[in-house]
DNA sequence: TATAAATAGGACAAAAATGTCCTTTATTAA
DNA sequence: TTAATAAAGGACATTTTTGTCCTATTTATA
């Protein structure tokens, strides 16, 4: 609805790679995809990104897998993480489907909807990975179901 | 993004409508196509779907078309054009992809997600066709561009 | 009553998103 | 140095969404 099923996976990936991070544990992509229940390949291409972005950082080999330092978990915003997979057009594109959102020539729309926009980005500017992992910790949340 | 294509399509064609209707004007799929800049034969499906609804009326035959009666300019609301085409995920799926938005068991961002959408809903269902396409009728808004 | 104009609807096509498979590359450890 | 392990990445497959085309139905009017 509001993203796209890479960028939900995406976000679930980083997340456990943060939580397992804190204990200082490093995961394969084949651990992810069973503990967020992803499909395993294309969990694989969607962490290729996150890397390629500086948001997870892989190892190659054995022993290797994906990790996030401690000081990229407070780093690294939902907003970066979707702007990595979706792009902008969270952010750029018209409620109703106008070429862009745009002030000077507004849909019907406009108004209310960037109100609403205004409030999801604030969200996912202010909301770090360390958040989300620690109420996984906590277990008070969940990644699959 | 927030909707889909034709979800998109469905909104402008029915303010269209609408503004129109308070003209006396019903109008054929094809000015509406053109006066919203969409497919046509893609937008005469949704105009099915939304007559189906009851949200617009058709009317077969020459000097046929759509057209929106006054009453139901105030009593259609954005959120019931959005159920008619994209169903209620918006309101009932979760935010990073789990089966349902769950309280219950909520995803790591079910919380702040929840809080947004309300704010969605909130302006959904209190926006009505009438509000839309008046702001067209005083040359405030586009629905093209 | 015949014709033409308009929507309804089914079948199909194209594009985009999602998902899979297989080979290559890097790295560890025996 | 070889074997095994893990990510990288290219090519392909499937599914969903978006979009088109053609025929059927309804209806106003000449
Ligand atoms: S112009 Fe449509 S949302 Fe801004
Ligand atoms: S459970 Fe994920 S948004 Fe509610």
């Amino acid at each position: 609805m509001m993203f796209s099923k890479a960028c939900e996976y995406g976000i679930r990936a980083a997340v456990y790679i943060a939580l397992q991070s804190l204990d200082g544990r490093r995961v394969s992509v084949s651990e992810i995809a069973e503990e967020i229940d992803s499909p395993i390949a294309f969990t694989a291409k969607i962490l290729q990104q996150l890397n390629r972005n500086n948001i997870v950082h892989s190892v190659k080999g054995p022993t290797g897998g994906f990790e996030i330092d401690r000081e990229n978990m407070d780093t690294v915003k939902l907003s970066m993480i979707v702007k990595a997979i979706d792009g902008d057009k969270i952010y750029t594109g018209c409620g109703l489907g106008l070429k862009e959102c745009n002030a000077q020539k507004p849909c019907p729309l406009h108004d209310k909807f960037v109100d609403i926009r205004s409030n999801l980005r604030t969200m996912l500017i202010s909301t770090s990975l360390f958040e989300l992992a620690t109420g996984l910790e906590v277990g008070l949340t969940y990644l699959k179901r």
